[in-house]
DNA sequence: GAGTGGTCTAGACCACCGT
DNA sequence: CGGTGGTCTAGACCACTCA
């Protein structure tokens, strides 16, 4: 057999025909109409009700279908667009991607994935007390050196077994955190809590061989690789609130995201 | 002097007043108008201009301004609230974003980065062959293990050091690779050339000690920690076009990227 | 209550794709 | 050439924030 690159829709044409899809909106609901249909576009490539490849059949038929307007249906199109599910092509359609990869681009708190995933996150707080901040601390949160702030450091384990060492530096104004607090939860949720929205983070991920303390806190064998993460995280009105120096045990760990290409 | 977390706009007014920006549309240019101002704000907060914190004056009185729709002023903002630019809130107005971090989501190519950070990157070709895919790269390509796949393998180096071993898996018939154009430039700059358009990307990054061979080709000592970096990528049409397996000299590379809260 | 962004409508013309 | 998405308009009403 010879080697082929076949493509994977030979025809442009729909799979399953979208126009059997069950669409409606309720325009009672206080839900955006086209948030609804977002959801429902969604939830029906993520069922099979429409298949990889398939075309979603033009926006002014769907829209009087729908009986919505244009633009709206349009607004929807483009929420799946931006997560990269669906794909639009002038003087073609618009078609739903082939790959089915785990849409993961948030910031995403470690404490909240362990839990998804079924690991059972625990944490030991170590230190939580206000102190000076590194000088990369300082710079990142915008402080004079000299001013204190809020140090964190915490075990973080799965099933009871260490995970990560986590350093936190956070303005010591911006909330009060309990170590009972910091072991039950995360340091997002805590964050998020208090009324602050995250916007942003900017990250720097490497790997280095553990230190002698690390690795007596992680269990981990003299000259083990680390995964090493910096973390800057700016709230909603672009304040920086967070400083974040982790060290994740590499044999236990891995960052998994996906990547959109810009138009 | 007291811990504060001062707001770092006490008041909610512009720092500069944002009515007095030289804004303009050309109605004759076949660049679309919402591009045009999007570009043009962009560059505002660039320059400073536009000072971080300030507001950008209400969308209504911006569209009158420029003799624009508002919908048209709309996907203006838009494009920089998705880049993290600016901030939208209900009852406040449209701010600029306070951190001034690289922006940086895209799917990159090493090369590129390396070549824009002026750090003159070659590429020694230690393998362009067809050959058997590993089971791994066989799954991520959706193709039989049997089929047989182009396999490139690569030293990346920067001033002639080397920086990370790059091994590659490429549908066999998706285009032809000669090796002084693997020397010459990126794998992505080629594929793109070819007209694939590069869509999205799952990888995964994490971190090992190096085999005795990496040490040879990367010139690092035994035991040297390694940054590892797994990725499938796909074109516009959701079909695998490679697998890589890449790993960096932890001492010489890490990554850099930004995050953005998803709403 | 005044002002802001959030949502929505019913049209219109253009640019690009494939046949 | 017909059909598709890309862009744009001129309104409208609502929800939220803040004084």
């Amino acid at each position: 057999m010879p080697c082929r690159y076949a493509p994977l829709v030979p025809k442009h044409e729909p799979t399953h025909d979208p126009a059997r899809l069950r669409l409606a909106v309720d325009r009672a609901s206080p839900v955006p109409l086209y948030f609804q249909l977002a959801r429902q576009l969604e939830a029906a490539i993520e069922d099979g009700a429409l298949t990889p490849g398939s075309l979603l059949g033009n926006e002014i038929e769907l829209a009087a279908r729908l009986g919505l307007s244009r633009p709206t249906v349009r607004q929807a199109i483009q929420t799946l667009v931006d997560k990269g599910m669906l794909v639009r092509r002038r003087g073609v359609g618009t078609q739903v991607v082939h790959s089915r990869v785990a849409r993961r681009l948030e910031l995403s708190s470690l404490y909240d994935d362990l839990l998804a995933a079924g690991l059972h996150p625990t944490t030991r707080v170590l230190h939580n007390t206000r102190g000076h901040p590194s000088a990369e601390a300082a710079a990142a949160l915008g402080l004079p050196a000299a001013e204190p702030v809020t140090v964190v450091r915490r075990v973080r384990l799965t099933h009871g077994e260490p995970m990560a060492y986590l350093c936190n530096y956070l303005p010591c104004d911006l909330l009060e955190l309990a170590d009972g607090q910091l072991e039950a939860t995360g340091l997002y949720a805590l964050m998020r809590r208090r009324g602050i929205t995250l916007h942003s983070a900017q990250q720097t991920v490497g790997a280095r061989t553990a230190t002698d303390e690390e690795c007596g806190l992680l269990a981990e064998p003299p000259g083990a690789a680390l995964l090493t993460m910096l973390r800057t995280t700016y709230d909603d009105r672009g304040r920086p609130v967070e400083y974040a120096s982790h060290v994740y045990r590499a044999s236990r760990y891995a960052f998994e995201f996906r990547l959109l290409v810009r138009a």
